[in-house]
DNA sequence: TGTACATCAGTGAACGCGCGTTCACTGATGTAC
DNA sequence: TGTACATCAGTGAACGCGCGTTCACTGATGTAC
């Protein structure tokens, strides 16, 4: 029968769903490198050989983990950016740049998981790939909108030259998240991106320690300068 | 005697140096969650308990690597920036921080041990506070010297306000390592350093993958632009 | 210069632990006629 | 509806490995008189 069919498939899905939870949870306790099959299946209930019926190996559970990271640091970024009129750029821009902190903060492991450094042995493959540009999307739609309508504003003062290497980069990043922005500020959209990450590694492995003080306030503030790097109204 | 007696510790420390040595080596390897005591000692030609006359724990050994990693990259950052005429404040600014990156990609595991993610179970002890602002200090010079020359433009345009809350800090890095430059000017100079860092990781850990072809050029752009955030001519 | 003693370096065995993965197996659940 | 067969989930034991750390010990090196 195709019901009891899909009654043991459903079944197998849910045990999936609750081997990552678990895993997941053991991440956020132990670290990446800590992550191990046994602990899982102990705290499952099962034998430790049975967690091989829905993994074929260690490394296929991180890849797991890493793909739901990325999903859902892209979804936090998402939802907190279609809560603000699409006019408002800046707001947009900061509500994104706040969703990534926050979520981080509360994901420290998995946020070094996916944006730290990689796990040793561990090779990421290319499914990857797809799920890690989802958050940028948001922040190249953003800056691509305010762009297109005009908002932008370049500082004068001495501009820093794109190099000519960067014209086919620049280019697939316009075809990919935003439309029709010229290279310099696709340039400064990555630079944006990776300052923004840059801050929040910072701030999650303790470089920060007795430098900034109140440090929701010191980013909300790094986050505005980095916007408006692309152009971006304050 | 007094000359035996320092011959005595003179094999201790240079033991002490190769221990260390070959410590970092693994760890270039393995990576900072696989290097091992008994690797060590293994390559040493030692058994393993003998490691313990050297260093109480794998802790400390990690510690050492830690204060080693911090003052290599502070010893690469200083000298690149001695080398420039120290009205050259751009040029300055440039050498320090290819300096970092190039110390980064020659080291990548003992980068990710400094500046990565925590390694888990690891707590830093204090003493790795200090050894980490010598870079710090080199950036914070460029900034201060050039601000005090009256070298520093200020992009005009929408300004972004620096929170109240950030005037102490802003004492505290004025006292320690940029001596006389206002708030905003500390601000940008953590942003930058911060945006350095996010920068040099993104390209280490493989998000720049797919997204920047030349990085070696895109990260001089993208390293004058930062300058440019601190004021300094580009 | 020689001797008695104290300090230190390195040994080897052991404790107790956890890990990923394989494999032959028992039952249970589903499928086809 | 009933039966023969195939698929799948989970078991339990085992392989082979590595790890950090402790401890009682043997020699060698240094110190004080």
């Amino acid at each position: 029968m195709n019901a009891s069919r899909t009654a043991r498939e459903r079944v197998r899905a849910e045990l999936i769903r609750e081997i990552t939870e678990i895993a997941r949870r053991q991440l956020a306790t132990e670290g990446a490198a800590g992550l191990s099959l046994r602990a899982v299946a102990r705290e499952m209930g099962m034998v430790s050989s049975a967690i091989y019926r829905y993994f074929p190996s260690r490394d296929d559970l991180l890849t797991t983990l890493i793909i739901d990271g990325y999903n859902a640091v892209g979804a936090a970024v998402e939802k907190a950016e279609a809560a603000w009129l699409s006019e408002d750029y800046a707001g947009r821009w900061l509500a994104a740049c706040r969703a990534v902190r926050n979520w981080a903060l509360a994901h420290p492991h998995e946020y070094a998981l996916v944006y730290g450094s990689p796990v040793p042995g561990y090779e990421a493959p290319e499914q990857t790939i797809g799920p890690a540009s989802r958050a940028a999307a948001v922040f190249g739609k953003i800056i691509g909108d305010a762009y297109r309508a005009g908002a932008t504003t370049d500082p004068p003062g001495p501009v820093v030259p794109v190099p000519a290497s960067f014209t086919q980069d620049a280019a697939r990043l316009r075809d990919a998240i935003m439309e029709g922005v010229p290279d310099h500020i696709a340039a400064a959209a990555l630079i944006a991106w990776s300052g923004l990450f840059g801050l929040v590694s910072f701030e999650l492995f303790g470089q920060f320690e007795n430098v900034v003080t109140d440090r929701a306030a010191f980013f909300d503030h790094a986050a505005a300068c980095l916007g408006r790097l692309t152009g971006l109204p304050a």
